[in-house]
DNA sequence: GCCAACGTTGGC
DNA sequence: GCCAACGTTGGC
């Protein structure tokens, strides 16, 4: 079982609206980042967990907690010109951009701020806080997992 | 709104 | 294949 981040502008999609959508679970499309891909594309497994992230707002940090209940499939939004994130070099015979399907399992009580994950010694190597990091979806380690579950309690 | 960091694009 | 220009991300 692996763990992992996901990175979402809560002013586009937030863990909230996650919550209200019919049996809490959407996919999680948008994807448009090679390296992100290949993670969601190759190495996330059905019953993964992850941690859902607020970015670019007023306080960035982890929110709750999510799992895999889809694997992989080719992201129908890359194929449709209305959709956001379009993309005319992805072709349906070949799709390039890849999405799961993700369910909200927990909402945390309280924000687990960016702030306070760099103050933590064990997070130090979190590839979160890694200067200039710009992925959307990122490998968590088990041992940063059970530290960060740990705090949010 | 600023800006550093990084990915992508395209000319050569 | 290099690299400058450009676009995007995301914290502050």
């Amino acid at each position: 079982m692996n763990y992992w981040l996901f990175k979402s502008e809560p002013s586009a999609f937030s863990i909230d609206d996650l919550a209200t959508l019919p049996g809490k679970r959407d996919h999680w499309d948008g994807i448009r980042n090679y390296q992100a891909r290949n993670m969601m594309r190759d190495d996330m497994k059905k019953g993964d967990l992850g941690f859902f992230y607020h970015s670019s707002c007023a306080v960035p940090g982890i929110v709750g907690i999510i799992s895999i209940v889809k694997p992989s499939y080719p992201d129908h939004t890359a194929f449709d010109q209305n959709e956001k994130y379009y993309d005319a070099k992805s072709d349906p015979a070949n799709p390039r951009w890849f999405m799961v399907d993700v369910k909200l399992k927990k909402k945390f009580r309280d924000i687990v701020s960016l702030e306070l994950l760099k103050t933590r010694k064990p997070l130090q190597d979190m590839q979160l806080l890694k200067r200039g990091n710009r992925l959307s979806i990122m490998p968590v380690s088990k041992k940063e997992w059970d530290y960060i579950t740990k705090l949010a309690e």
